[in-house]
DNA sequence: GTCAGGCATTGACTCAAATCAAGGTCGCTC
DNA sequence: GAGCGACCTTGATTTGAGTCAATGCCTGAC
């Protein structure tokens, strides 16, 4: 291909780089070794991505669409694990270790990654130790949303996991003014990321309807109060860490 | 303190993180520097090495002891995430992030960990890369247990739990030959391990027993037929990535 | 020795959520 | 517009596992 149309392929994925939180703040010059380690993959919905056990190649960095990173037992039942949109980076855990991808990864709807090497950027983390810093941050950060998930699924009930998904989507928690939501799923799909099923989900809206906490038509979800819903949260969970108790 | 004195307890230090699966290899004045920024800690009993949201000073290596890392929701139920066990090292994700630590520390039992300082060990990975990309290893490494905890404690119950808990504990899971295993916990933390209650456990083990697979005397389990085990293990979780079905 | 407190076992009860089953609604193609 | 196939909703039923409660069993303190 020739050489300024390769510049210029450089040029847009160096665009992506710097949009991504990974790399905020480094300079164009910085990111172009990074560039020219990456490649650009593109899926239709359903398409894998990387399955459980696959030797990792690299890491990836979402452009458009969504990226579902989920385990399957034999059973057929997924437990999704993230679901990374434009801009995060995932499989950082690829670049340091032989063993494969430890989940599924499938595009949930039409999606574009880059596709990061992974023998190439180790060789660029050995010269740049920042840059292994903020891969260091990056996985941090993910053992947290992990974490997070981990105390979601087993301490907390389905009920409470939503009320807190429906307070994370409105801009403040503490207002009184009805906040619309979008879906940009099925509710199939989002009672999967709550690590539940379609039926209990549907119950749930229907609960949250009977309270005057949500009205619901297709895909547009209202959140009629978000402080009377943050009212229901509070008293789910007890009193956030007023105190810890032994069982 | 006298210099001679100092020096031996940094070659005591030094002969820990020989002993540490994050540094096998490294020589021992590739050691010396982290040594130098490491402190001991003693710890008795359920005394907490750290709770969650503290600011982060550094990372853990266990020397003995066992410190268990959970979460725990207001009602007080806590979650186990990892026991961690001399020769291991915990909480990396400190290293790398503003935030405190996002999970609980508390020691099982008399318990001695060495702390290693966040900024003096973030200078020195400046320095020296290969260390950085060897703690990538092991966040990646703690983000697929993670993940493992993550199926675990969603996709499987808790027999299919504790029958993989079993199996991981005999040398040959084909074998036929009686394997006897001796407890270091009580009852009731294993069974916080494997995300249950005692009582439920507990009817665990008379279930297994009058199945015939398991002798329970005191802390001493013997599984009588590893085998057979394993084929209950099987039948339970289907036939292990046979076939992947959607819904 | 015995007494107390922690652990373990067992039974009865409860409950959240999954599963099974049956319609209902929307949008699509032919 | 008839028919088909997703979704979604609602009801009935099942089930795994947590909670409560009663009792038994050790071990270590005195």
């Amino acid at each position: 291909m020739s050489n300024a149309l390769a510049e210029l392929k450089t040029a847009v994925v160096i665009n992506t780089l710097r949009s991504c939180q990974l790399f905020t703040g480094l300079s164009a010059e910085e990111l172009r070794p990074i560039a020219e380690l990456s490649v650009v993959k593109r899926l239709a919905k359903d398409e894998y991505l990387f399955r459980q056990g696959d030797p990792a190649r690299g890491f990836f960095i979402v452009q458009t669409g969504a990226v579902n990173v989920h385990r399957v037992n034999s059973a057929g039942k997924e437990q999704i694990i993230h679901v990374f949109r434009p801009g995060e980076s995932l499989a950082e855990a690829a670049l340091a270790s032989e063993t494969g991808y430890p989940a599924d990864g499938r595009a949930l709807e039409g999606t574009q990654v880059l596709l990061i090497h992974k023998e190439g950027f180790l060789a660029l983390l050995r010269r740049k130790p920042e840059l292994a810093i903020r891969m260091l941050g990056a996985m941090s950060s993910h053992l947290r949303v992990l974490v997070g998930r981990l105390e979601d699924l087993t301490l907390k009930d389905v009920e409470t996991r939503f009320a807190n998904w429906l307070i994370k989507h409105c801009p403040e928690r503490a207002s009184e003014k009805p906040v619309r939501i979008e879906l940009t799923m099925t509710k199939r799909v989002l009672a999967a990321e709550l690590g539940t099923v379609s039926e209990t989900f549907s119950r749930l809206l229907a609960k949250f309807r009977a309270d005057k906490l949500l009205v619901v038509k297709g895909k547009t979800l209202t959140v009629l109060s978000p402080a009377r819903l943050d009212a229901v949260l509070r008293r789910n969970v007890g009193g956030w860490g007023t105190g810890r108790f032994k069982t």
